[in-house]
DNA sequence: AATAAGTCGTGATCGTTTTCACAATTATAT
DNA sequence: ATATAATTGTGAAAACGATCACGACTTATT
């Protein structure tokens, strides 16, 4: 693949340029300055042009970006022109809500099915996603890579265990707990009520700062 | 409040030591090396000893730390014994979601209240949390520094300036809007579809390295 | 043509966060 | 008692990330 010398912040980063340039594009708008994309993606100027300079030149000085030759651009190199399957574990509250919510809108993922434990949900379609059998999971998961996590934090281990032996390599993991794989695998974990409390805190720690986080 | 030498990064992590010294707890474990700390969190047990150390001497060399005093100085610190109220914006799926988790559990924050513009969700209550009209915002808000936000991203903005304008503080945005806030107002960004774009953009990019994003 | 205004790409700097590595201290075993 | 093992707290170094600031170049204006 490419060289690895894009820093992970810059990587995180790469997702919401696609989606703001893709915005311009359909507005028409040809040419856009590091200025503006800062302005509405609240980044600062010279991280962008950082950002973008690890790709290579390009940009013009004294002209700025030409929006279409970027968005390809992004488009090659955040793959968007080839679907990743996901599996989602869990169809409860969260997953439910991840379910009917269509990620392919502006995106190049794909939730291709989900598995639960609960009968009542096994064998329904919830926004066109088949709900499967968690027992079936080694049957079915064939060929999926990615798995968003949103089951019980006490079902995490063992789900977990059971999707690396099934060759996934990517989970996002909505539970609390904090899950044990292999060197090899990557975990991003998103943990919706140390946010809120990490929100708290700063808010009663840290009043009148600069604020906005990332 | 406390003196605002505490690192950012620290003050993120602090709510899931306190989760987990919960739980060390509630199991009846009496003492706990940084070492056993970081295996359960996957954080370095050099960084959680740092982290610590920003509060003073909590340990004790050659022994560990003792589980409930640490507990109860976190307790205290995280301002665990007071409740926060929460507002949450858009009970879609997302909002829903949110509503029907009892963020309560091992925390100190409540969703007391939520809007929408829905007239079949006005008026219900969902996990015991009333929806209101949002067109009465500004009559029923009040006291509310802490808003949730899970409408279109279309509506962020409009929504944004009356929760500022009513005095909140600190917002927590699931939408993919970058709302544009005055300089005293923390915002929060949760960009699902980003997080999900940057996991499968890191598997194909960085395929074999050390893991493990924050 | 000449000048002014705008904008990129990047060396250098700065601030933050993580990690190393070890003296100091405590607990445990013999 | 003494020796051994465990573990903290932290100075120092390394890694990482954000920002400044400016030369070089492009475009627009007169
Ligand atoms: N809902 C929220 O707002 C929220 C917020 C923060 C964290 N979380 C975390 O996200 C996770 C999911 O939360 P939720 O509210 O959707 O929970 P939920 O109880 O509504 O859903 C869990 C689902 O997992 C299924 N399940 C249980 N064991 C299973 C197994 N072994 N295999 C397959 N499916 C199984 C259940 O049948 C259920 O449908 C939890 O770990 C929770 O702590 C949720
Ligand atoms: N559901 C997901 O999995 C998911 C994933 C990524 C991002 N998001 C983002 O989260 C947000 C919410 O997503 P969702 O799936 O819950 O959407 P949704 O359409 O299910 O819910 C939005 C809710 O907001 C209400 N609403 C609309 N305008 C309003 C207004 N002016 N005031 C008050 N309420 C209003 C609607 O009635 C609806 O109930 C969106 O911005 C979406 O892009 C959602």
């Amino acid at each position: 693949m490419d060289q690895n010398k894009i820093p992970q912040a810059t990587a995180k980063r790469l997702p919401l340029y696609y989606r703001f340039l893709n915005n311009l594009n359909h507005q028409g708008k040809k040419r856009v300055s590091s200025k503006e994309l800062s302005d509405a993606v609240k980044v600062d100027s010279a991280t962008i042009r950082r950002d973008f300079s690890y790709f290579g030149a390009l940009g013009k000085k004294g002209y700025g970006y030409n929006v279409e030759y970027l968005l390809g651009f992004f488009r090659k190199t955040l793959d968007q022109d080839e679907t990743t399957d996901v599996a989602l574990i869990g169809v409860g509250n969260l997953g439910t809500a991840f379910l009917h919510y269509n990620f392919m809108k502006n995106n190049n993922i794909l939730i291709k099915m989900a598995f639960d434990s609960d009968p009542d949900k096994v064998g329904t379609t919830i926004g066109d996603v088949p709900v499967y059998n968690i027992a079936d999971l080694e049957d079915k998961i064939a060929g999926v890579k990615v798995a968003i996590l949103t089951i019980p934090a006490s079902e995490a281990d063992g789900i977990t265990d059971r999707l690396v032996e099934q060759g996934i390599t990517g989970i996002l993991n909505f539970t609390p707990a904090r899950i044990t794989v292999p060197e090899h695998i990557r975990v991003h974990h998103i943990d919706l009520a140390v946010e809120l409390q990490a929100l708290v805190y700063f808010l009663k720690h840290y009043p009148l700062e600069t604020n906005r986080l990332e």
